[in-house]
RNA sequence: GGCCUGUUCGUCUAGGGGUUAGGACGCGUCCCUUUCACGGACGAAACACGGGUUCGAUUCCCGUACAGGCUACCA
């Protein structure tokens, strides 16, 4: 084992937005990057043209900067190793395809589309169980294995297109040890003689990944379990270019599936189910849809974080609740399970529930200002951090306060008719006329205090218990059944508007005496 | 189909040869409270199945089932 520094990269290709399982992932290298005292990368595969979406990749550094990941070295950051787009890498990697060839590990190939097509066909005709352009079939292609040396070197000199293709070994055994997974064990021949060398000039993902992780000094590979198939491939790929020493230890993810247990989290699923699957709302440029993002739909970025860690990994302890340095200093490879994770947006919303109430004061009374301002409410600023301080026990998202604490702001337009039906009774009526007459001339200080006091008075009076009316009186006052103390509000929205919601009570609902 | 991986309450998971199989979300009941929320108490709820190994398997091994991934000149 050596001891040089640890080095992780996040590798995404933008064609579209982050996916929230790619936010995972990027995650955990970040927190394995820190935990280790190493480096973490970013790097843009983008090596299929065909596939850019423009503002993907802003996206994705976006993204990954609200989540709290800060990149050490990489797109949009620079480093030793710039660049870090595989595009712009694009005349590094023909030297090693080169090389492969050199050494009898790849070859050219020829096979037009329409070749590629027929083979399989024939192979399915013929009943083959995987029908593939490997060891056996390689030979009944147009390639450099086939053809004889003077035509390859016509071919190429004319600029017939051709791939290179990695020549995988007939009968061998290709192991790796995953990180989570343990030995994964293949045999060579259900490998496929992978396309390494586009005929663009493009390498695919299997050539660039790894002379870029070998460039770069990666020591670890952390990512997707989609990615365990192709792995064997890969140590065959480190083996070949004289590269095993150095060879990263790698680590496969389990898969954030859909809720319903069925298949890989899809942006489908967000729609059906209505949260999102993405850290930031995404705007496609070429259909002109819309996605949702974590961030606008209310998530705080600590308790995205927080959730996104829990999905998949655990500290073995009964803390929840952890801080980005918290997760940093219990995270290990070792505690990330092995199996499929759900997607479970009770938890996210249960996570950020928790970190709302965590706010700073003053940061609670910011959000209910912003909301405030949003729905065109007029309001004493002075008492916003009163009214925060009410509503923040009940709030799951900022968008809450409007929600919970709307009468705060507005007098009621319309009652709870249920409420109505059921508490809205002689008693009340006479107890709220009188009140409402008694805090007409109540001179002292206005606050819920004092008037909690008057109240009590105007009860004993009536000769009427507390708890027969009160749900009336808060019907009147904000035209719902729930909500926090009422005498606060009362204090609140001052005495005149409290007078004037009461009045405007009696007359929709009817001073009905009789009942 | 082939290859690879996985399977503990509905969900996220802890655990691990002998446990009343623990926690959290969600759900239900109760308590608190002027209501709701918060908080508290309690409750329902799981080792996929079949064979081994063993004195004893949820735990180890092998099968089966189921699920997922991969099977492109996509990543």
């Amino acid at each position: 084992m050596s001891t040089k520094q640890v080095r992780v990269r996040f590798a995404p290709s933008p064609t579209g937005p982050l996916h929230i399982g790619g936010v995972r992932t990027a995650l955990y290298n970040y927190l394995f990057a820190r935990k280790m005292g190493g480096k973490m990368l970013l790097r843009i595969e983008d090596t299929d043209q065909n596939r850019f979406v423009p503002g993907a990749e802003a996206y994705i550094q976006e993204a990954l900067a609200w989540v709290g990941i800060v990149i050490d070295e990489g797109a949009g950051v620079g480093g030793p190793h710039a660049p870090y787009k595989q595009s712009e890498r694009k005349p590094m990697y023909r030297a090693y395809a080169d090389k492969l060839i050199a050494e009898g590990n790849a070859y050219y190939a020829f096979d037009t589309s329409e070749e590629l097509d027929a083979m399989k066909e024939r192979l399915k005709a013929a009943k083959v169980a995987s029908p593939s352009y490997n060891m056996v079939t390689r030979m009944q292609m147009n390639n450099s294995l086939t053809l004889p040396e003077d035509e390859v070197k016509k071919r190429l000199e004319r600029g017939d297109e051709y791939v290179i293709r990695l020549k995988v070994p007939r009968k061998e055994e290709i192991r790796l040890n995953d990180m989570i997974r343990g030995w994964v064990v293949v045999h060579s021949s259900t490998i496929d003689d992978k396309v390494l060398l586009k005929s663009d000039g493009m390498p695919t993902y299997h050539l660039a990944n790894i002379v870029d992780d070998h460039l770069m000094e990666i020591t670890h590979v952390i990512r997707g379990e989609e990615w365990l198939p192709s792995a064997p491939l890969h140590v065959l790929l480190y083996r070949f270019l004289g590269w095993e020493d150095t060879m990263p230890q790698f680590a496969h993810l389990p898969l954030l599936l859909k809720p319903d247990g069925n298949g890989k989290l899809s942006k489908r699923d967000a729609d059906a189910a209505g949260f999102p699957v993405f850290p930031l709302d995404w705007k496609d440029p070429a259909s002109g849809d819309t996605w949702m993002g974590f961030r606008e739909q209310g998530y705080l970025q600590e308790a995205t974080t927080n959730f996104l860690a829990f999905l998949g990994w655990n500290p073995g302890t009964q803390q929840e609740l952890f801080t980005m340095d918290e997760l940093i200093e219990a995270f290990t490879v070792e505690r990330i399970g092995k199996s499929g994770t759900k997607f479970d947006i009770n938890k996210a919303k249960w996570y950020n529930q928790q970190y709302m109430r965590q706010l700073p004061d003053a940061t609670l009374t910011q959000l209910l200002k912003e909301e405030a301002d949003k729905h065109q409410a007029t309001y004493d600023v002075a008492k916003l951090p009163l009214i925060a301080q009410m509503l923040k026990e009940r709030l799951t998202f900022a968008k809450d306060f409007w929600i919970e604490g709307q009468f705060f702001f507005e007098s009621p337009k319309t009652f709870d008719e249920k409420v109505a039906a059921a508490k809205w009774n002689a008693e009340a009526v006479t107890v709220i006329v009188a009140y409402k007459d008694a805090l007409t001339v109540y001179t002292g200080v206005f606050n819920a205090e004092n008037v909690k006091h008057v109240l009590h008075e105007v009860l004993e009076k009536a000769d009427i218990k507390i708890g027969k009316i009160m749900q009336a009186l808060r019907l009147a006052l904000t035209g719902v059944g729930a909500g926090p103390d009422l005498m606060q509000l009362i204090e609140i929205v001052g005495k005149e508007e409290a007078v004037k919601r009461m009045e405007f009570a009696l007359a929709t609902l009817g001073e009905k005496v009789n009942s």
